[in-house]
DNA sequence: ATTTTATTGCAACACTGTTGCATTATTTGA
DNA sequence: TCAAATAATGCAACAGTGTTGCAATAAAAT
């Protein structure tokens, strides 16, 4: 099952990489300059999460956001262990600061996180 | 708008109360003894967490689950941000430890913390 | 007992995300 | 360079979660 590369993944990527914002399926979609199918964008995406290119958060609002990986944290668990912030005035979903002092109990295995908190982000609360 | 007292409502309560996992829409259904219309246990839900008695979650399913507050916690902010857990063998969410020292950027402001991992908790673990 | 209106149940919908399958396009290797 | 193998795409259809509209029911108030 090797990768082929195709101009869809290439837009999907380039899109997430320059976007400083974690980008649900909608956002990306009405970014595309080339209209792609849904269910691609969805392939595509799922694709980059298995092979480490991007990171899938849940937000409170129970949709799936995407976000560029930082450099070298493919696959590495505790890099994603960081805060999201989601704003409900402009719905941006944000990656903020470093790693959070998540401690489980004893006979826990953590397999992925998901610290997700909503509220009003500093440019919409100075308007 | 004042609430009334019902059955339905009685049966999802006590439910919540007696169950130490949070649960989902599904996981009411199932242990209901009188089946209740899936529409009317959303509405009474969303009722309870509006009123404070409940409070929401949404695990890294996307998927919302509810938990019976504890005392006192009644739209108290704080009492919510702390740890929930989904175990993807037993498929339960539970509510664990206290609070974490979630902290945001200056100019944030925080309307609900989501604070959800998931793996394998201890029980499934030691099978 | 009667009125008021919160609650319920049904039907229908909106939305997100997935699966099946035929078609297209990238790789690979002769 | 061309042909075969197969990854990626697009369409249709589906599954699941959660919501809204509306008529029927039932709790509370008078």
């Amino acid at each position: 099952m090797s990768r082929r590369n195709t101009k869809t993944q290439e837009a999907v990527l380039t899109l997430l990489r320059e976007e400083q914002y974690a980008m649900s399926h909608e956002g990306i979609t009405a970014k595309l300059e080339e209209p792609i199918d849904r269910v691609t964008i969805y392939r595509i995406l799922n694709r980059f999460v298995e092979d480490g290119l991007v990171h899938r958060i849940v937000a409170d609002d129970g949709r799936q956001y995407f976000a560029s990986c930082a450099k070298n944290c493919a696959h590495d668990l505790a890099a994603h262990n960081h805060l999201h912030f989601r704003c409900t005035s402009c719905d941006r979903v944000e990656c903020l600061q470093g790693p959070l002092g998540v401690e489980l109990p004893a006979g826990y295995r953590a397999d992925n996180y998901n610290i997700a908190v909503s509220g009003s982000c500093k440019e919409c609360r100075e308007e």
